[in-house]
DNA sequence: CGAATATCAGTGACACTGAAATTA
DNA sequence: CTAATTTCAGTGGCACTGATATTC
């Protein structure tokens, strides 16, 4: 054990790496189970989230977006489109890429498991404060602003 | 779209469920990378250190720490045992069970791994002051405090 | 016998790399 | 021709369920 001599226990980036990996997990496990009735998985819904957020977007784009290589996120859109909940469309700018977009069933099924996807949160996130909850995500989102 | 003009987004469930996603993918994707070199996935690196950490393990018990089924424990304890890390033995007091110990090689390599484990913690963390990260620690250890 | 522990076998989800096709 | 975008093919990591042997 490392003995810090500060008085808050935990504060190492190790500690801190640990207490993310496991509330990260638990979401992830809680809402899987959740998404699963629709034939959903985590990564799928987040995916299709993004798509009816933006409207429209590029494989490439999502792929940013998601932090995976375009190569993921092809497979990824033809699991959605195989499903029915986006299609891909040619882009006219640029004909090298490929527009995705939600198809209506994709836009309610947003809509519907957004109700599912805030249990899930609330569940996790309901030992915090309203308070803490805003510090907790001001926290959050510094560390993945544009490295 | 659900109308909650909030825009100072932030405070919901569901961007707080996105924002901790997304800088729990962050640091699981830098530090494969980092782990590469050594033979070790993220998820057996976690699994070796709880071991070295414990100095004894039942199978079970790990699965329960790591949150996962026993039956993916024992696969876990596969990898690591094949790559010489850990050893099972039988436990004295209930033949049933299987004790996990790390070997000499798996405790230095979880020692030889700190470093490279702060250094991918610390480049997360580094945006947060020394206050915010131990507040931080205390937010996410608070949502995963049993049950 | 019923409960607990671990293992064997098979499956699904998901990200990666390398190679190829199309177009700017 | 070079660079960018997307797709195709194959691989590795990892967690899940169901079934089985052993032991409490």
């Amino acid at each position: 054990m490392t003995e810090d001599h500060e008085h808050h226990g935990g504060g190492s980036p190790a500690d801190l790496a640990e207490a993310l990996t496991r509330a990260s997990w638990r979401l992830r496990k809680n809402e899987r189970k959740a998404l699963a009735p629709y034939g959903l998985t985590f990564a799928g819904a987040r995916a299709l989230r993004a798509v009816v957020k933006a409207g429209s977007m590029r494989i490439g784009d999502l792929a940013t977006l998601l932090e995976i290589v375009p190569r993921s996120a092809t497979t990824r859109v033809d699991s959605l489109e195989e499903a029915g909940l986006v299609t891909r469309a040619a882009d006219p700018n640029d004909r090298r890429s490929v527009l995705v977009e939600p198809t209506p069933q994709g836009r309610d099924l947003v809509e519907t498991l957004a109700a599912e996807r805030r249990a899930s949160a609330e569940k996790l996130f309901s030992p915090l404060s309203s308070d803490e909850r805003a510090e907790l995500f001001r926290l959050l989102a510094s560390l993945t602003k544009e490295a």
